[in-house]
DNA sequence: CAGTTGTACAACCGTTAGGTTGTTGGTATC
DNA sequence: GATACCAACAACCTAACGGTTGTACAACTG
């Protein structure tokens, strides 16, 4: 799967408040789906799909154990968000600072109007 | 508005493709609306929409030129994100660190036992 | 074996999201 | 004032999302 689409699956699991609630929960150890519902006003078949799409995401995976099946957070993969995240912050952050020493420099020679885009 | 919803929104903002595109493009610099549109292949409206959307995440925040409205990046927001990732992702580093120790004891003592089986 | 538990799958339903077109409103420019 | 331009608003359509119920299957338990 492309980079695109990591990206795309992981922020959409993550806008959902109950998915990031397994994920906090699961932060703290591994839970089956059934646990996982206990605290959440809804049926187990619905937390077993935001399971499924926190999955799907990479987020979450998945062993046996008889007939329960633990979710186990990945973590690695918020690296590919921060990593986009801080990519951008960065570029922006670097623009300020360029926007700033040009204003500076304006305010040294104040006989010209700017052309800053 | 509550954090929660912020994160709802920021997330959800950033789960699309097109989004994010003009988030990279806003990170080299503010742009109407005109000029966003221009490497996307739909119409100015529905990337009118998309710019909505950023706006109402926090993401995003418009001034007037004229008749122009200039898209300008919030960048700022991207720290609710790191800071609701960083937190579970040290959760998480911190339980595995704790696993290991107790892996790393329960070695020494099948050692110190023997345990003939 | 029967019964219970944990989970998955499928169908359905109401709401939202992403896109379109059409129309309207300000703001230059002629 | 007439015209052209940028942008917003409204209505609409289709697809996807978040939830439900019902059924089914696999594995432990009595």
């Amino acid at each position: 799967m492309s980079a695109e689409n990591r990206l795309n699956r992981v922020f959409a699991a993550l806008a959902d408040p109950t998915r990031r609630d397994i994920v906090a929960r699961l932060a703290d150890g591994d839970a089956t789906v059934g646990e996982l519902a206990v605290p959440h006003d809804m049926t187990v078949q619905a937390v077993s799909k935001h399971v499924h799409v926190l999955e799907q995401a990479g987020l979450v995976s998945r062993s046996r154990d008889a007939q329960r099946r633990p979710c186990h957070l990945e973590a690695e993969v918020f690296d590919l968000m921060t990593a986009w995240i801080e990519r951008y912050r960065r570029q922006a952050e670097e623009r300020f600072r360029r926007l700033d020493a040009v204003l500076e420099r304006m305010d040294e020679t104040t006989e010209q109007e700017g052309t800053a885009s």
